[in-house]
RNA sequence: GGAGGGAUACCCAAGCGGCCAACGGGAGCAGACUGUAAAUCUGCCGGCUUACGCCUUCGAAGGUUCGAAUCCUUCUCCCUCCA
C-alpha cells in the first residue's frame, strides 16, 4: 500500500484530495481511474505518453483504467490554455482520429484491462433540458475564474458561449461512468475540479484529481502538441525520435528524464551528479533517447539509432538507410531547383534557389555553388539539403 | 436596437494613393561555432521561372484612379460603450 501510494504520487504535480487518495485505496478496492482524450491530434506523442504511462501503473496495481475518447467535447473543442475558439471537428474526423488512438494506445496500456468509452455515449443522450440544469449549476462569474477565459476576457479576446459547456461537460463523464480518479495535465485542474463539483450536485463522492505537469515540446517551451509541430510521435522512426531527442537543449532534457523516463529519481539524480562533475550532457542525452526508442520499438532499433546517429553526425558519413527516387531529366537536363523540390527536400523551387544560396546543398559531399546547374540524365547520385535531409537521385 | 473602434503574411505588429512582395519583433530555415545543446554572429524567410522576368497576396465582393493594403460602396466577423 505504500509502496503502491509512492509509484501512483511520482511525477504528479498536484493530488486533490490526497487523504481521500489514501482513504479510498486502503479500501482495497479497485478504483476507476478515467483520463480523457481529445480526438483532435491523429498521433499519439510523448505528451500523452506522461498520462498514458501513469495510467499502465494503475493498471498494473490491479485498477480499472478507462481511456475517454472525447469524441463529444471534441465537437466544441477544449479552450484550456487557448487565447481563441478552437474551430469545431467534424464527426468523421473525430472518429477518424479515435481509431489512430485505438491503434497506437496500446503500446503503452493494458488491452486486457483497458475500458476504451467514447463520451457521446452519454452526452448524447441529454436533452435539452439536462443541459440547461447542467448550466444551471455554475455561474458566469465562476467560470470566468479560470485562467484562460479570465484573460480573454479582460484583453477583448471573444468568448463563445459553447466554451463554457466544455467544462461542465467534461465534469459530466466523470458523474455518468462514477470516475474515482480523474487524471489530467496542469491545464486541466479547472476541467477536472468541475467534476468533483458535479459529481457531489448529483450526490456521488467526489474523484480525486490528479494533476501532471506538461511536457515541454522540442522548443523546450511550449506545450508539447500536434499542431504546434513540436512533438516526438510515439509512431515515429526510431532515427527520428533519437534525432529529435537528441535535438533537446540540455535543461529540456530534465524534464524528459522527469516526465517520460521510466528510471528512478536516483538514477536521475545521478546522472545530474555526473554532468555538474563535468560529463558531457550529450552522452547523458544519448540514454535517453536510447530509452525511449527501445521503449517505443526495440532493444536493436535503439542501438541502431545510436550508432546512425554518431556516424551520420559526429563523422559527418552520409546515412546508410537513404530514400531512392529516380526522374527523367530531358533532353536539356533537369535544373538542380528542380530536382531538389521533385525530390521533396524542399516545398518550392524558390526555396531550393535559396538554400543553394545559403551553401546548404550538396552532391555526393560535394557543396553546390552553382544555383542554375543542370543536371544530365544518366547521373546518379546522392543529394543533401542542409544537414538531415538526404536522397539518392537516378537521373534516367 | 444605437454609437464608436478594428480585421495586414505562421504569430505579434507597422503602413493609410505610387519608392510595397509590404518596416520591426518573435517563430522557423540555412551557414559559422559546437555536443543536431545553449548563447552568439551571418543570411534567408509568397510562388513560378535553367538568365531577363512573370504571377498572386493586406477579412470578402464590387467601384473610383494611369496606379489601391491605403479612397468609396456593400457584405462578413470581432471588440468597447449605451439600451
Amino acid at each position: 500500500m505504500k509502496e503502491a501510494l509512492e509509484i501512483i504520487r511520482r511525477g504528479a504535480e498536484e493530488i486533490l484530495l490526497e487523504e481521500e487518495l489514501i482513504e479510498r485505496l486502503k479500501k482495497g478496492k479497485p478504483l476507476r481511474i478515467k483520463a480523457g482524450f481529445d480526438p483532435t491530434a491523429p498521433d499519439l506523442h510523448l505528451g500523452h505518453t506522461v498520462l498514458l504511462t501513469k495510467m499502465r501503473q494503475f493498471q498494473d496495481l490491479g485498477h480499472e483504467v478507462c481511456f475517454i475518447i472525447g469524441d463529444f467535447t471534441g465537437l466544441i473543442g477544449d479552450p484550456s490554455g487557448k487565447n481563441e475558439t478552437r474551430p469545431p471537428l467534424s464527426i468523421e474526423q473525430v472518429q477518424a482520429n479515435a481509431e489512430t488512438y485505438r491503434k497506437q494506445v496500446f503500446k503503452i496500456l493494458d488491452p486486457q484491462k483497458t475500458k476504451v468509452m467514447f463520451n457521446s455515449e452519454w452526452s448524447n443522450k441529454l436533452t435539452p433540458v439536462d443541459l440547461i440544469k447542467l448550466a444551471a449549476t455554475h455561474t458566469v462569474a465562476r467560470m470566468l475564474e479560470r485562467d484562460d477565459f479570465h484573460k480573454r476576457y479582460t484583453t477583448g479576446q471573444p468568448i463563445a458561449i459553447h466554451e463554457f459547456l466544455y467544462p461542465l461537460l467534461q465534469g459530466y463523464d466523470s458523474v455518468a461512468m462514477k470516475a474515482d480518479i480523474e487524471l489530467g495535465g496542469t491545464d486541466q485542474k479547472f476541467n477536472l475540479l468541475m467534476g468533483r463539483e458535479l459529481q457531489k450536485h448529483f450526490g456521488q463522492t467526489p474523484q480525486i484529481v490528479m494533476t501532471f505537469p506538461l511536457l515541454p515540446g522540442l522548443d523546450g517551451v511550449k506545450k508539447m502538441s500536434k499542431s504546434l509541430g513540436n512533438y516526438i510521435g510515439i509512431d515515429e522512426s526510431p532515427k527520428e525520435i533519437f534525432g529529435k531527442i537528441m535535438s533537446l537543449s540540455d535543461e529540456t532534457m530534465w524534464l524528459y528524464f522527469n516526465l517520460v523516463s521510466l528510471r528512478t529519481p536516483q538514477e536521475i539524480k545521478e546522472f545530474r551528479d555526473q554532468v555538474s562533475g563535468g560529463a558531457n550532457p550529450r552522452d547523458i542525452k544519448f540514454k535517453l533517447a536510447v530509452e525511449i526508442v527501445e521503449r517505443f520499438h526495440s532493444k536493436a532499433a535503439a542501438e541502431d539509432a545510436l550508432q546512425g546517429f554518431i556516424s551520420q553526425f559526429q563523422k559527418g558519413a552520409i546515412p546508410e538507410d537513404l530514400s531512392e527516387v529516380s526522374f527523367p531529366a530531358g533532353e536539356k537536363g533537369l535544373a538542380l531547383v528542380q530536382l531538389i523540390k521533385m525530390a521533396g527536400l524542399t516545398t518550392s523551387t524558390s526555396d531550393a534557389t535559396r538554400m543553394i544560396e545559403q551553401g546548404a546543398v550538396k552532391i555526393d559531399g560535394e557543396k553546390v555553388g552553382d544555383r542554375h546547374l543542370i543536371v544530365q540524365s544518366g547521373a546518379k547520385f546522392i543529394l543533401q539539403v542542409g544537414k538531415r535531409r538526404f536522397t539518392r537521385v537516378t537521373l534516367v
